[in-house]
DNA sequence: ACCCCTGATGTTAAATTATAACACAATCAT
DNA sequence: ATGATTGTGTTATAATTTAACATCAGGGGT
C-alpha cells in the first residue's frame, strides 16, 4: 500500500496531473475508491491537491504559476523529463554547477535530492528548488529579475559572476542552429550566459528538438564553445554527425 | 465583470481557499454558473485550481510547499494579513521600496498587484510573487542562499545594496525587546538587513506580537533606529509609549 | 488457539458537482 | 442598423465524490 501510493506520488510529479481513469488502468487491481483514499493521503501529505477527477501535483502548480509567461512548463514535458535525466549522469559529488534558468534545467534540479553540491543559479525558481536538497550549498547571482524568463541579469549578476569558479555548467537555449549557434531572446540574460560559458571548466547545454531550427535575437555560444549537448532522441542525426566532427560529444 | 473576478480572486488569496457556495453566498445576484465560469478564468491565470466544489489558491498551495520544513505559513495568518494591509498604506508609487524575507513581508507582496515600484528584495519567493506585478521593476541581492530563512546574504549581496537607493525598507523582525531591539537568528542576514537600514531613507518593521519579548543572537536595529513599527492589536500598549516617546510612529 | 480489534479494501446507492447546450441581452465596430 | 462578440442565466444531462456498509487479513492479548 505504501508503495502504490509512491508509485501514484511519481507518476504525478513527472506528469503534473493524473485522471482517476489514468490511474484505473495503470493499476488493474485496485478498485477506485483505493485509488480515491490514495489520492486523499497524498492531499495531506501536501504532495497534491485533489481536482475533479484527479489530481495535480503541487510542486507543478508552484512553476505553472511562475512560468506563466509562457506555457513552456507542461509542453514537452516527458522530453525535459528524459533529457534532464540524462545530465544526471555528468555530474560528480562536490563540484560546483551552474544552472541556467529554464524549465529543462528545472526538470535537472528536481533530481539532485541529496548530492554534496555547490549550486549557482540565475533562476530564482531554480535556487528555491535546489535548497531543499539538504546537502546543497546554493547561490543566485541576483540583480534584475527578468518577467521573461525568470532570471536574475544585469551587471551585479556579472560581477558576482567573476567571483565564483564552475566546473559545470548546465545551460538552456531557445533556439539552435548550425550557422548561429545557441541563442536566445534576452540580452542581458545572453551576456550572463556569455560569460557563465568563459568561467565554466565544462558546459553542457540541455536542449529538446523542438529548439532546433529556431533562431533568436542573440547568439550565446557557438556550437564550438560548448562540451556536451544532450537532448532528445528526435534530435536529427547529421547534425550530431556535424557537431560531432568537433569533438563534441551528443547524447540523446 | 473584471471587477467581480478580482474580488473572487482577492478572496481566494485572503483565505486560501472558496467554496462554491460560499461565493454563491458573497455575491448574490450571480449565477452560479458564472462563478464557476470565473473560478475557471482564474485557473486559467494561474491564480488557483479548481477543486470539487471550489478552488485554492495556488500561491497558498506553494506557500505551504515551500516551507513544510517550517511550519509558519498558516500561523497568525490573519494577523500577517492585517498588518500587511496597514503597510500598503504607507506605499506611494513609484519609489524604491526594499522588502525583507519573511512571512509578513510575503504578505504584503502579494497585495502589490500593480503599482509602479521599484522592489529590492533579499527573497527569492518574494522576488517572484512581486514579478507578477506588471508595473514593478524587481531585483534580488543574490548571494548565498539560506535554508533557514529562504533569503539571500553574503559579501556580493552586501555589494548589491551599495549600488542602489532605498525610499522605504520593509523590514521583518523575528524577536524584539526593548532592551536587545530588533532580532534575528542568522547573522549574515542581520548584516544585511543592518546595510538596508543605513541606506533607507525610511524603515518600517512589519512584526506580528506574538514576537515580542523574544530576543535571538543578532540584533540588526535599536528601537531608535526604525520609523514606523506596524504590528497586531495584541500589541502592549506601554510598549507603543515607550516607543512613541522616541518619536517612533506605530501603527496597529 | 481463540477472539476481537484494527486497518485496508471493495461495493453499492445517494448526493453533489460539473458540463454542455441553448437562449437572451448588451456592447461594439463596421 | 446589423452582425458578431461577449457575458450571463437556465436547464437537462453526465460525471464524480461521498457515505455507509460488508469483507478480509493480520496482530496482539488472554
Amino acid at each position: 500500500m505504501q508503495e502504490r501510493i509512491a508509485q501514484i506520488k511519481q507518476y504525478i510529479q513527472e506528469k503534473g496531473e493524473v485522471k482517476l481513469t489514468e490511474l484505473e488502468a495503470l493499476l488493474p487491481g485496485v478498485s477506485s475508491m483505493t485509488l480515491r483514499r490514495d489520492l486523499q493521503k497524498l492531499e495531506e501529505m501536501g504532495v497534491a491537491v485533489r481536482t475533479k477527477g484527479g489530481a495535480k501535483s503541487i510542486s507543478h502548480l508552484s512553476r505553472i504559476k511562475e512560468e506563466l509567461y509562457a506555457t513552456r512548463t507542461l509542453e514537452n514535458m516527458a522530453e525535459k523529463t528524459a533529457i534532464a535525466k540524462k545530465a544526471l549522469g555528468c555530474i560528480e559529488e562536490d563540484r560546483s554547477i551552474f544552472l541556467d534558468s529554464g524549465t529543462t534545467v528545472m526538470c535537472l534540479a528536481q533530481f539532485l535530492d541529496s548530492q554534496k553540491l555547490f549550486i549557482t543559479t540565475s533562476s530564482p525558481n531554480i535556487a528555491l528548488e535546489c535548497i531543499k536538497n539538504p546537502n546543497a550549498t546554493v547561490n543566485a547571482i541576483g540583480g534584475s529579475l527578468s518577467r521573461e524568463n525568470l532570471s536574475f541579469s544585469g551587471i551585479t549578476a556579472l560581477n558576482f559572476l567573476d567571483n565564483i569558479n564552475i566546473d559545470i555548467a548546465f545551460m538552456a537555449a531557445s533556439g539552435f542552429s548550425m550557422k548561429n549557434g545557441f541563442t536566445g531572446g534576452d540580452f542581458n540574460e545572453c551576456e550572463i550566459k556569455k560569460r557563465v560559458i568563459e568561467k565554466a571548466s565544462k558546459v553542457i547545454v540541455l536542449m529538446d528538438s523542438s529548439k532546433l531550427g529556431k533562431n533568436l535575437p542573440f547568439t550565446f555560444a557557438k556550437p564550438g564553445d560548448i562540451d556536451t549537448l544532450i537532448s532528445d532522441d528526435r534530435f536529427p542525426k547529421d547534425i550530431i554527425r556535424q557537431l560531432g566532427r568537433g569533438g563534441k560529444r551528443t547524447v540523446l
